[in-house]
Order: structure tokens, then C-alpha cells, then sequence
DNA sequence: AGGACCCTGTGAACGGCCTCACAGGTCAGA
DNA sequence: TCTGACCTGTGAGGCCGTTCACAGGGTCCT
């Protein structure tokens, strides 16, 4: 596999950061410090399934996706687990325990095969203390993820089986912004049913009622979203459910 | 009432600020920009049950505890609550929406007649901006938000009520470490209830069951836990109820 | 083409937690 | 000192979601 120009990206291709490069994270970084950052990172590619950390292991690097996606969950001694988020390629995961230096707090896994930046913290933290502008990006990322999971605290506390789920597509879709109607959703219902803490089967009940109604449109792998309006308004009115 | 010495601190005693001072956030700051700090700072004075803020308020201001404890918490349409953290004397809170200039992800409420700290988000942002170290802090903070949270969301999605009471116990504790044995925590029932999001007869009746087991012990208005390795070995196993 | 595996779809029965409906106790403020 | 608001305690009944037990269909790998 050939190199594109310099020696500044260790091994795999530049074209491949512009995923990164375009991100929210990155695109006002000034260059020189993106291409410090590639300097600092190495690459790998992982296969559907693998790990790529645990829980409790200590936090030694940040990494960011370049293509396919990484489940971020968690799992209970008696077998049942969670998803707390899917990141897709562009977004970083793994940030908490490299910035705070503890340990991690849940598991990651390749949820497809993909390929991965990998950032070492001890090459990491003293670039974010010399970068204010970056320390800065760090700080909005922070706050990203927190409304993120404060949001899932809400609904999980708040919201029954309907209410949560349509909360759960609402927050899908918004991640994919680009498709003006009919947002598609790439997950399975057994995924789905994981991050709402739900099982498959009610979640695959109450998906069906929908589909009648015409609300969604289910495929293999994959839930359409035909009516966001009318999921905002169920979680909004704190799950009126109308049966029929 | 008399004041300290300077004015640097606008009209309240700046003993009352030591409490802040000693805190782990600020404890290593630069004598300079501890005081710098204070400079931009207001202070009020609010009876218990006074709202500080509202979910989707624009967020103008950050908070600090002087004295009292405030409530952050949600509230559904049909009337459920939720409450997602209660702060302390020394804490801090109302950082996200000043941080991201975002929108409050929640209500605060003074639990108890409580003394606040107020810093101006138009004086507060040049300032961290200009301290790369407090900048760190924040970073710091917000990496204790996120496992606060994250914790949160992992109990509730895989544990069931005495998995869930008994990890809120323990999150609790932790936060009064000072108490060798027999940490005695000062919430209300309901309020636990609320942070857990079951009803306050379940929460009741599973402390009672505990309470004749030597546990706990239930005062009015606290929670003293005498055995935390019973409830953590509960979490750990995944809920091995054991009704005997 | 075959087979294994995962994803989807569906029904019956159980159970944990909620709802509702009380009663007594404690504490702050009038 | 009295009163009202809030906190604790407890039981009976009902419902939502789980558990369990299947069946069919896609898709990928061999």
C-alpha cells in the first residue's frame, strides 16, 4: 500500500485523516498542530467483534475512527449489557480515562471491521496542555457526551418502553443529519434494544405498531424514520399511547 | 457583618470563600487567579426551594456552593421527576451550558436555604481561555460529570431496585468519605427514589428489609450505611436478592 | 448450493414494581 | 403550643415489560 507523500502519518495514508480533518473536532485546529497530532498517532485495523478495551483497564490512549463503527457498553455479571453509545467514523471515543487518567469506564468493540487512529496519552496530554485552543475542543467534546448521556438518564428514568425508544431514534437520527426525510438508522432491533435497556422482543413489538401506523419502516438491520414529528410529540406528551 | 480585608471579593467575607479554596478544583490554582477569580464573582443568599435555573434556560452563569446543598434534576410532563445529582458545599455546578453556550440540560433548585457564588460566563470564558491550567480543571470536572453519569445510566439499565438502591447508597458515600465507618448520608427517601426513578414505597420497603438485616439504618431525613461491602457485593453479583 | 448464524416476528404466562389508599411521626414556624 | 407540611411506614391489586419458547428469512462463508 503505498504512502502518499510525507513520513508525518506513520505508515497509512493522508487521505484517510481527511475524515478527521473535516470533523467538528479538528476543522479549526490550525494545521500545523493536525499534523503535530498525526505525528503522534499509529493505525490499525480491527475485525468485526473485537475488543479493543475493557472496563477497568487503565487508560492508555485515545483513539479516533476512521471508518466502520465502535460499540462503547457495558455488561452485568448475569449476562445482560448496554450500549451507551455507537461512534461512526470521524468521532473520537476513549477520551474520559485519557484526560483524567483513570481507569475506563465501560467496554469498547469493533462493531464492524474498522480502522482505527490510535493517540498514546503520554504523547497526548502534554500537546493538549501547550494547545489551549485544542484544551478548548476537549472541553466541548466533554460537554457533547454529557448532555449525550444526560439526556439517556432522562429518558431511562422518566419514559416507558415507547417513550424511550422513540427517544432512542430521535437522538439516532440526529447523528445523521445529511438525509433531509425518511432518516435511516443502521442498527438491529437486538441493538436498539440494548441502548433503551429494553428487551428485543417488546422493542420489536411496539416498532411493528408504528410500522402500521406508518411512523417507521423496518428492514433488515436497518429502522426508517418516516415520521419524527410524531415520536417528538409521544415523548414530549410523556407517552400518550393510543393502542390501536 | 465585616469583611476580611480587601475589597477584591465584592461584599462578602472571603473566609466563606476558603471553603472554595480548599476544594480540589482550585486547590492547586495559582494564588493570582484564585483571587482573579473571585474579582468576577456575585454572591446570593436563597431559601430552600428556589429555583437557580431551568432546563433550556440560555446559560449564563456558573455556580458554586457556599453553604447548602442544590438539587439538579428533570421533570416529565406527566409530572415524574428525576433527580441527576445533588451538590455539596465546595461543588460546582451549571458548567456545561456555560462551557458550550448551549442551553441548561436541566433544573437547579436550592435543596436547603443555601449560599451560591455566581461567575458571569462573559468573564468567566476569556479568563479560562487564559489559563491553560484552569482549563485542565474543567477537563478534569467534566471526566467526574461523565462517570457520575455514565454510572448512572449503567445502574439503571442493568440493575433492578435493590441493585440500583444499593449502588445510589454507595455513590453516595463516596461523596462523605471523611466518616471512617457508618457514613451517614443526608437525603430523604423520596429524594433516593427520585435518583434511582422508582417509587418511594419501593425504595422504602427494600430499605427496611435491609435495616432488619443490619445494613443500614434509617433515621428521619438520613441513611446511615453501616454495611457497604454487603451492598457492593449485591451490585457486583448481579442482584442476588436472597429475600431468606 | 448448503449450512450456520444472526436478525426478525409472535404468543402465553409470570412477576416485579407501580398505583392507590391509608396512618403515624417529626419538625419548623405561626 | 398548636398546626400544617413533610417524611416514614405498610398493604392490596393491577399492569407493563420480561421470560421462555418457538418459526421463518437473510446473508455470508465455505
Amino acid at each position: 500500500m503505498p504512502q502518499d507523500k510525507t513520513g508525518e502519518t506513520r505508515g497509512f495514508s493522508t487521505s484517510k485523516l481527511s475524515v478527521l480533518r473535516k470533523h467538528p473536532y479538528f476543522v479549526d485546529l490550525e494545521p500545523e498542530a493536525f499534523e503535530q497530532l498525526c505525528r503522534y498517532a499509529k493505525h490499525t485495523t480491527l475485525k468485526r467483534g473485537a475488543a479493543i478495551f475493557s472496563k477497568g483497564d487503565p487508560g492508555t490512549s485515545l483513539f479516533a475512527v476512521i471508518s466502520g463503527t465502535v460499540k462503547i457498553s457495558i455488561s452485568s455479571p448475569d449476562g445482560r449489557n448496554a450500549i451507551l453509545n455507537l461512534i461512526e467514523a470521524g468521532e473520537i471515543f476513549g477520551e474520559i480515562a485519557v484526560l483524567d487518567s483513570g481507569l475506563r469506564t465501560a467496554d469498547a468493540t469493533a462493531n464492524s471491521n474498522c480502522e482505527l487512529f490510535i493517540i498514546d496519552k503520554r504523547e497526548f496530554i502534554p500537546f493538549v496542555r501547550s494547545q489551549p485552543a485544542l484544551a478548548m475542543k476537549f472541553i466541548e467534546l466533554l460537554c457533547v457526551r454529557l448532555r449525550w448521556t444526560s439526556d439517556q438518564v432522562e429518558q431511562v428514568i422518566l419514559q416507558d418502553l415507547p417513550g424511550r425508544l422513540a427517544s432512542a431514534l430521535l437522538r439516532l437520527t440526529e447523528k445523521h443529519k445529511p438525509e433531509p426525510q425518511g432518516r435511516v438508522i443502521a442498527i438491529t432491533q437486538q441493538e436498539i434494544s440494548e441502548m433503551v435497556g429494553m428487551t428485543r422482543e417488546s422493542i420489536n413489538k411496539q416498532l411493528r405498531v408504528w410500522a402500521t401506523r406508518g411512523w417507521v419502516r423496518l428492514e433488515h438491520g436497518a429502522i426508517v424514520v418516516l415520521k419524527p414529528e410524531e415520536l417528538q410529540a409521544l415523548v414530549d406528551s410523556g407517552s400518550e399511547n393510543g393502542s390501536e
